[in-house]
DNA sequence: AATACAAACTAACATTCGTTAGTAAAATTA
DNA sequence: TAATTTTACTAACGAATGTTAGTTTGTATT
C-alpha cells in the first residue's frame, strides 16, 4: 500500500517535531528530509500548522476513541480502570511517533484546533479521574487523593513517549512489559 | 535583598520558556515582560543562549548536589533510594519555575553546555540507577527490570514540574504530599 | 555642578522564516 | 503520441528574529 506524498511529509516532519520541536523545525528542515525543496512541500499541505494540526488531533483522537471504549466498555466496573492503563499503554506503544507531541507541542496549535485538542485531552483525564473514583469507591484501590493519584498513574506512563527510553526495553515481549507497568502502578494504588 | 536586572531578565525568560518553550519565545517577549526593549536585554545578557544556558545548567547542578549528596551520605543503604526520591521531590517542587525546562527544552541548548547538561543527567540516572540496584539487592524492592523501574521512578514524578498541575495540589502540605508520592512510588516497587 | 558610568532607546543589519507566484519537469490521462 | 495535470524548482515577498551600534536619558560619584 503506498503512502501519498502527504502521509510521507506528515511523518518527516512528526520525526522532527519530536526531535526539535515544532517551532525549532523549519519548513526548509522538513522538505530536505523528503528530499525536496520547501516551495514544494505546499502541493501537499496547506501550511505548518496543517501538519501539527493533523499530527496531534490524529493522536488526540486516538485516545480518545480508547477512553471512550473503556467508558461504554463490556468489563466489569473494577476492571476498568486496569485497562484504561493498558489501553494507554497500547496506544503510546502503537503511536511512538507521535504520541510525543502531545507533552508540549500543542502548545503550538491555533485556534479552533487548540480548544479541540484541550477539550479532548479534558475529557480524557476526567473520564480517567471517573474511573479512579469507581475504583475506589468499589475497594479497588485506597483512598489517597485522587488528583495525585491520577497524576501520578498518567505521569509513570508518560516515559513511554520518548523513543530513546522505550527503546531500552523495546525489546522485552509487549504483554511483559505491559505486566510490569501494571504491577508498579496498580501495587501503588491498590487498597 | 533587591534583585539584580539580570536576575529579573531571567526570571521573566524561565516563565516564557515554561509557557512556549525556548523557540517559540522571542527577545521580545522577554523584553516587554520587563518593560524594557529588546535590545536593552543585552545590557544584562549576552545573548538568548545566555540565558538558556544560565536557566538549564543551573538547575541541573541543584539535581546533581541533590544525587552527589544522597551517595555520598550517611544514610543507611536501605534508606538512600527512598532519600533520593524525597530530594527530588523537594528540588521540583522548590525550583518549580526552572525545573519543567529540563524535560525539552535542553534540546536548544548549544556545546559545550548541552554535552555538560547531559552528563550531568547521565550521572544523575545512573546514580538513580545504581540505587535502585542496591535496593534489590538488599531486598528493599522487587526484583523486576531495572530499566521499567528507573523510568517508572522518575516519570512518575515529573508532573510535579509542571506549574498548572501541581497547583491543583500545592494546598497540601508538602511533607503530606511527599508522602503520598512516596507511597505510590514504593509500594509500586518493593518487595 | 560636572563628570563618568549604566541603562534605556532608536535605527539598522543580516539572516531566517513561512509562504506565494510563476516556470519547468515529471507523471498521468486520453 | 499529445494534452493535461501534478509536482518540483526558482525567485521573491513581507515579516520576524537576534543582535550590534550609536544616541539619549538616568543615576552615581566627586
Amino acid at each position: 500500500m503506498k503512502k501519498s506524498k502527504r502521509e510521507l511529509v506528515l511523518e518527516e516532519a512528526a520525526k522532527l517535531f519530536v526531535e526539535k520541536g515544532y517551532s525549532a523545525t523549519s519548513m526548509k528542515d522538513i522538505a530536505v528530509r523528503n528530499g525536496i525543496e520547501a516551495a514544494s512541500l505546499y502541493n501537499h499541505i496547506k501550511s505548518k500548522q496543517d501538519i501539527l494540526q493533523d499530527l496531534l488531533l490524529s493522536i488526540a483522537y486516538k485516545f480518545d476513541a480508547g477512553i471512550k471504549n473503556i467508558a461504554s466498555s463490556k468489563f466489569r466496573k473494577e476492571e476498568r480502570l486496569k485497562e484504561a492503563i493498558k489501553m494507554h499503554i497500547n496506544v503510546s506503544v502503537n503511536n511512538q511517533d507521535t504520541t510525543y507531541l502531545i507533552l508540549q507541542d500543542w502548545k503550538h496549535l491555533e485556534e479552533p484546533s487548540k480548544a479541540e485538542f484541550l477539550e479532548i485531552r479534558k475529557y480524557y483525564q476526567d473520564t480517567f479521574r471517573d474511573l479512579i473514583v469507581e475504583a475506589k469507591e468499589l475497594d479497588v484501590v485506597r483512598n489517597a487523593n485522587t488528583e495525585i493519584m491520577l497524576n501520578n498513574i498518567l505521569s509513570s506512563l508518560r516515559w513511554i513517549y520518548n523513543q530513546d527510553l522505550y527503546e531500552n526495553v523495546s525489546k522485552i515481549d509487549l504483554s511483559q512489559f505491559e505486566s510490569e507497568m501494571l504491577q508498579f502502578i496498580f501495587s501503588g494504588i491498590k487498597k
